[in-house]
DNA sequence: AAGACGGGGCG
DNA sequence: CGCCCAGTCTT
């Protein structure tokens, strides 16, 4: 029967589960949701600091929706993925337009809402409003690829369809919260993905990978590929006030919304760069060492230049800008490579 | 179906 | 250095 797996999985949460992470605190739904969104592709204890300094800046779902994108991506500067940021922000939005700003408790509706997906809507579903709903996270994929033995990366549609019909399969009628957020600790905490535990694993006597003695098997890597690398060059332009031009980034692409330094190619003769695009006369101060920034999906090098401007002539923005103290620029959205060197020209 | 999207942690 | 993480959106 389906039920000893959830009925194993819940004995062993009561007693060696995590009951203490601050959204289990005041589990309403505005907590159940901001933490959901700020865990995809991100670490526990990562996300504890942002979500205790975001809930008591944000402390309701108006109060966010109310609020300056500026003011929600600062609080969200550091964690990446940008795009959840502002996702959570229209969300808030439209909670407060459509359903008088509490969360629906209907999936349907939840996955109308910018940046929840399948897998979050059933963490709501299940952690917020008790109802029997799956989710198919990193964690779950794990625990199922190991305990079932799928073969195949789960990225791959055949096998993640496969994964969310054993993962449905084994969501219980009942005690759906605490089994949720049992399978996920166990995945965390036990089912890792180097060294399992599987000496303390409640269901380890029934999985099919420990019978094999092949967890390490599972789950299926993802095909790799080389990743390019992009070089850019960030310019420090410095007035005679000392304040350093920002420039804010499109809302989509990297760092989305973000304040940033204005950018060129390596192959750019800087200085004329600078006139051409933006109409400042500037001299190089000195060039930094290079910063390496290591992507999923490319790797950066970015040098940065600094620059003393001369004199502006018809300044031609690309975009929003503004001069700044560096050590007043902290208080906007600023990408980390962007903030590491404002700490390191501060020292 | 595949690619884009950030940063941190770990071996 | 490679791989992964409480995924979703766009093309």
């Amino acid at each position: 029967m389906n039920g000893q797996f959830s009925d194993q999985l819940l004995a062993w949460f009561e007693s060696c589960g995590r009951h203490n992470l601050p959204w289990q605190q005041e589990p309403e739904p505005y907590h159940v949701w901001l933490s959901e969104i700020m865990l995809q592709q991100t670490q526990v204890a990562t996300v504890i600091p942002y979500y205790n300094r975001f809930l008591q800046r944000f402390p309701t779902i108006k109060l966010l929706a109310d609020a300056d994108i500026d003011d929600v991506l600062s609080h969200w500067a550091g964690l990446g993925y940008y795009a959840r940021g502002r996702n959570l922000h229209r969300a808030a939005k439209m909670i407060c337009d459509d359903y008088s700003g509490d969360l629906p408790a209907n999936k349907e509706q939840l996955l109308t809402l910018p940046g929840i997906g399948r897998s979050t809507a059933g963490a709501i579903m299940a952690l917020a409003f008790k109802q029997h709903d799956a989710i198919l996270d990193g964690n779950v994929k794990r625990v199922l690829c190991r305990f079932y033995a799928v073969n195949g990366w789960p990225g791959q549609p055949a096998v993640e369809k496969r994964l969310w019909q054993l993962a449905e399969g084994l969501t219980p009628e009942i005690n759906v919260a605490h089994y949720t957020q049992a399978i996920m600790d166990l995945g965390a905490t036990v089912c890792t993905r180097s060294k399992p535990q599987c000496d303390i694993c409640p269901v380890a006597s029934e999985c099919l990978a420990r019978k094999q003695e092949s967890q390490d098997k599972y789950p299926g890597r993802k095909p790799k590929k080389t990743i390019p690398l992009r070089e850019t060059v960030f310019l420090l332009l410095e007035n005679r006030k000392g304040e350093i031009l920002f420039e804010k980034r499109p809302a989509t692409g990297i760092w989305g919304g973000l304040w940033c330094f204005p950018e060129c190619s390596p192959d750019d003769d800087i200085e004329e760069w600078l006139l051409a695009k933006t109409g400042f006369s500037a001299s190089i101060i000195k060039k930094l060492s290079i910063i390496k920034h290591r992507l999923t999906h490319f790797r950066m090098e970015i040098l940065p230049v600094h620059l003393k401007v001369k004199q502006c002539n018809n300044v031609k923005a690309m975009g929003e800008q503004q001069w700044c103290a560096s050590g007043d620029a902290l208080k906007f959205g600023v990408p980390a490579p962007v903030r590491n060197l404002l700490l390191t020209m501060s020292e």
